[in-house]
DNA sequence: GCGAGTTTCTGTACGCGTATAGAAAGTAGC
DNA sequence: GCTACTTTCTATACGCGTACAGAAACTCGC
């Protein structure tokens, strides 16, 4: 029956929006609204929601990700460690708010080119890099295909733009998930291979596997087998982003 | 100093080869080889790799990963938890395997189109429709961007027609990174959002931005909004996956 | 037969996310 | 002041993956 009461369907919630900006309305019991507002009913909160997110952006700044834990965070914000499932539902919507927390100051709506398909190209770029600055956004991106409010605008843009170059609505709506799909993936994968490189030694399985290729039955493969390793390290996002977008331009 | 032993470096196994198929070569210590070969020596295994993977997959079938624990297995086959470890590297790579073996008895190299671009789209598309097929990939796939050894031969097929299309070895390599990105993030997206449907009410988090959606700021969306739902709910890879081939060889 | 060496298995323990139960600290009506 | 009600916080516990320390079971050289 009860549920956690945080950010679910209609809760009317006057002070704080559900915005995790900084500095503007610190949720304390001292600086109460002058008028008319009832006052608050329960237990008063020793810790919010606002504080939960910067500290733990805290600590994932100076210490990773992988050192964010519920246990640590609480003792942080000097509470206990269920207190903090007041604040957020779980460790995964907090990851959410500090992505999106991310985004919002580093994404910023300026600069973009008039031009649609160069419009298109910028926003998908925008988001791709703010995205690969944080390597820890795996766990979280997999999540819903808009992330977060903060980076609508970017979305906005990329559907307008692909509007912008003659594609129906409908159509432009679909290029926009093909586009994170790739973006996602791209992300995803390299975020991936990443960690497991600085997990320790790990042959990356790929060796092995490039190791015993029967040129017979691929000829391609084993042909590309020693430059395998050089050319996926390369930095293909744009390229691919190009290819995609032009193909879904083409099919007007 | 000391590491677990399974597939790691220059292992020198000469009985049983790396692949996960599953009549032949159990290694019972009864049936031995016949002539010249060293004893093994040792303490005998109680359980094999094998049997690990093969209940591995008999609890996946039957109740879902999300009931496949490392002590659960361990029950299953009649040892302890860690006694697993030393048969496979940790979860993970379990579930690699158990992938692996999905692919390898899904995946049929058989009847592809012989004309290059077909043939690109058709390889890209049966690795899509395997994957596709079990729904805990997710945890997986963020991994090595070519799965395992069994899709390797879709690989080939995938590179060799971009190459058959026109391109350099170096394009198809980067072309093919790019459908897999293209691929791995549809699934990863489509799976998360059903498994986050699954899970419980959570209304989305989705349907909440949409609702304050400011229509001064973010017009194409704000039209769309309603929309949308039944929009994202399509199934387009294959749309995106013809744009982004596409895209991919109109620059010769 | 017996120690040395090697591999496999068991037992115990840690820290994790979080479910659940209930105590604590306020307001509202009387 | 007292009782209800609501919200927030605390205590305890569960199952998870797995690190670590040794015991067990085998072969080999003597």
């Amino acid at each position: 029956m009860q549920q956690p009461p945080s950010s679910q369907s209609t809760d009317s919630q006057p002070p704080a929006s559900q915005s995790t900006d900084s500095q503007s309305t610190a949720s304390q019991p001292p600086a109460r609204r002058p008028a008319a507002a009832r006052k608050a009913t329960g237990r008063p909160p020793r810790i919010s929601r606002e504080e939960v997110v910067r500290t733990a952006r805290r600590i994932v700044d100076e210490e990773g990700v992988e050192r964010l834990t519920m246990r640590r965070l609480a003792t942080e914000v000097g509470s206990t460690p269920m207190a903090l499932y007041h604040h957020v539902r779980d460790k995964e919507e907090l990851l959410v708010l500090l992505l999106d927390d991310h985004a919002a100051r580093t994404l910023r709506p300026t600069g973009l080119p008039a031009e649609p398909r160069e419009r298109v190209l910028a926003a998908a770029a925008a988001i791709h890099e703010a995205l690969a600055a944080c390597p820890w956004i795996v766990e979280v991106l997999a999540g819903d295909s808009l992330l977060s409010a903060h980076s609508l605008w970017f979305v906005e843009q990329i559907v307008d733009g692909l509007v912008g170059c003659g594609l129906t609505p409908e159509r432009a709506v679909q290029g926009y998930r093909a586009i994170w799909y790739y973006t996602a993936g791209e992300l995803m994968v390299r975020a991936t291979a990443a960690r497991r490189r600085a997990a320790d030694d790990r042959p990356t399985h790929r060796q092995q596997v490039f190791a015993d290729l029967d040129p017979e039955r691929l000829p391609r493969l084993a042909g590309l087998a020693d430059r395998w390793s050089s050319l996926t390290a390369q930095d293909t996002y744009r390229d691919g982003l190009d290819a995609l977008v032009d193909g879904l331009l083409a099919a007007h």
